[in-house]
DNA sequence: CCTACTAATTAGAGCGCTCTAACAGCCGAG
DNA sequence: CTCGGCTGTTAGAGCGCTCTAATTAGTAGG
């Protein structure tokens, strides 16, 4: 930075105001300042800037493993916001260990962050708390009562009610599910499965078969379910890799999907919109969610303001594995409309 | 650090030389050190640690976008890897543009990260190079001579060669090729299939339908082929999607596969190993890929030595898409066997 | 008891910036 | 003219560390 003062023939304190793009600073100067730093290849240095003026541009996100597409299109759309927003971003991954994840967030302190994304972390409370007492934190995924940290959170009793609206209003009554175990939105989509039905006066044909959010798990649902006397006519699974198995499992013992029975998925990830598989599922806007989160986050940077909870609506996704079921026990209105 | 010097009663030099697990410090007096920085909650300013020792255990890594699995996975690794060895990853998406990707690596070089890992970027050659003069550098996906950088690559005639054996193996000879256009991997498996098939005398039997790497491309191919007096018994897809399209488009008209056709994908995603979709494709390990880019690039931060360049070796992972062709043209000795 | 060493500790300069306050020029108002 | 109020520029302190060189404490040999 000495060097460009010198070769311009200015002082050091002009090239800063020059290279942070101020304004009182004559035309004439400021060419003077940009041709010497392009002649002498000058790049500021990030490190000495953020030391001096106690600001870093960057932020953290933490997140549990980048190969799951979940996190990584998350990710992605905190990436978006952020280089439009010129901040630069730090990754870790946690994990699913508490212990990975604290020093995670040691690590991103000690960078000073000016901010930080926990997606779906698993550390105790108190942990998240201490972290939000050191820098402005958004977290996604996961409610947290009384610490100061704002909150994207997707709503799992609006998404679940989306597919069973959607079944019951094609007809189904008979409706079953797959869970997902305690994975995440797990819990809170099979209590939703079980409100809803009870809510439609349907409790007595509730049936929740034991999964995980793994393919293994839908083939193997699938074969519980032919072994009883008689199938459900409609079937939501957990997530779309229940899903795919599911499919896997009835396309195998020679069942129609949706002839014999519908079933619906959840997440719409790739799988769900090929060609081949073409699932009726819930949609969750993941970039979004990561955009939405980063907003939040830049926001409580600069303004302190009280704590604020976003719940992303998903939506429904029809397509091809849902249909009336064979025998409708409607009501004649239904026949004649 | 002044706080903690003064609480525990020492000079601000041994409380780095504490803080930086240095030997030659008594039990004693580092025992007071980190109590007294626990005590004040002291977190050390790694923006100022950098700017003194002139390190910054950060590197950074470009790629197009981490909603792409494929660079998710590759970033993932390094991810893995950074965490293992201490550094921090700054993570920026170039988005296809060289104009994007510029901006990146100037930001990254602005942080003075300790190197850098570039996965197939689309910059011209002489900006990499100019990058590559600032800090050291891998490459990921594309290779580039006489610059000073590593390169790790994935050995695309590899992968097509096996993909060309086991079909011709199976007793396949017209087999066609469903190419992924200009984009990653795409002319390389392209030209490797037209050699390939020169190679083994099958060039009469050559056959590129154009594509791009989407599912849309697959279903396109699909009905192409379809119109044709005769099918190919074998299609060679650039990638999964477009497999997956395929493999839809054949479900659609009533084809068999593997029966009337088989069908070989590329790059081994999620989709492929799904029960209802069980496609034979090639699998390139890439976390592994991110891993040894780092591993690379962590090697070259602290020895320089010449240029290496990595070839991964893909392999072929059958599943059920492929199937001897319905009648076998092939010599009599193998029916007998 | 002094010297020669090694081990443990510290003073102080400096990394490359930003930022505050001061300063120089220049205008129009009094 | 002189003064306040501009705009444009600059000097210099300081951000929170590391690192070199110097200093002190400790240990063993003569």
């Amino acid at each position: 930075m000495d060097d460009v003062a010198r070769e311009a023939g200015v002082s050091r304190a002009l090239v800063s105001l020059v290279m942070r793009e101020r304004p009182n600073v004559s035309d004439e100067r400021r060419r003077r300042v940009l041709d010497a730093a392009s002649r002498l290849g000058y790049r500021p240095n990030a490190m000495a800037r953020s030391l001096a003026s106690r600001r870093t541009k960057t932020i953290g996100v933490i997140l549990d493993d980048l190969r799951n597409p979940f996190f990584a299109e998350i990710a992605g759309g905190v990436e978006e916001l952020a280089s439009e927003a010129g901040y630069q971003l730090l990754l870790a991954a946690g994990g699913r260990s508490s212990r990975r994840e604290r020093a995670a967030v040691g690590a991103l302190l000690e960078h000073r962050v000016s901010g930080l994304i926990l997606v779906s972390p698993r550390m105790p409370a108190g942990d998240i708390a201490a972290a939000a007492s050191e820098a402005p934190l958004v977290m996604v995924g996961r409610g947290l009562r009384s610490v100061d940290v704002d909150i994207v959170l997707i709503n799992e009793a609006h998404g679940t009610g989306l597919v069973l609206d959607h079944l019951i209003e094609l007809g189904h009554e008979r409706i079953a599910h797959v869970d997902g175990g305690s994975g995440a939105g797990g819990p809170q989509r099979r209590s939703a499965y079980l409100r809803g039905m009870r809510t439609h006066r349907l409790g007595r044909h509730s049936l929740v078969i034991p999964g995980d959010f793994t393919e293994e798990a839908g083939v193997k649902a699938a074969e519980e379910l032919l072994a009883r006397r008689e199938l459900p006519t409609a079937i939501f699974a957990a997530n779309d890799m229940v899903a795919a198995g599911l499919l896997g499992g009835f396309d195998r013992a020679g069942i129609d999907v949706p002839g014999d029975v519908s079933i619906v998925g959840y997440d719409n990830t790739s799988i769900a919109h090929l060609a081949h598989v073409s699932l009726t599922t819930v949609d969750q806007p993941r970039t979004e969610m990561g955009r939405l989160a980063l907003e939040l986050l830049l926001d409580r940077i600069d303004n302190r303001r009280p704590n604020e909870l976003r719940l992303i609506e998903p939506s429904l996704v029809i397509r091809s594995t849902t249909a009336p079921p064979r025998v409708i026990a409607a009501p004649s209105v239904v026949a004649i409309a």
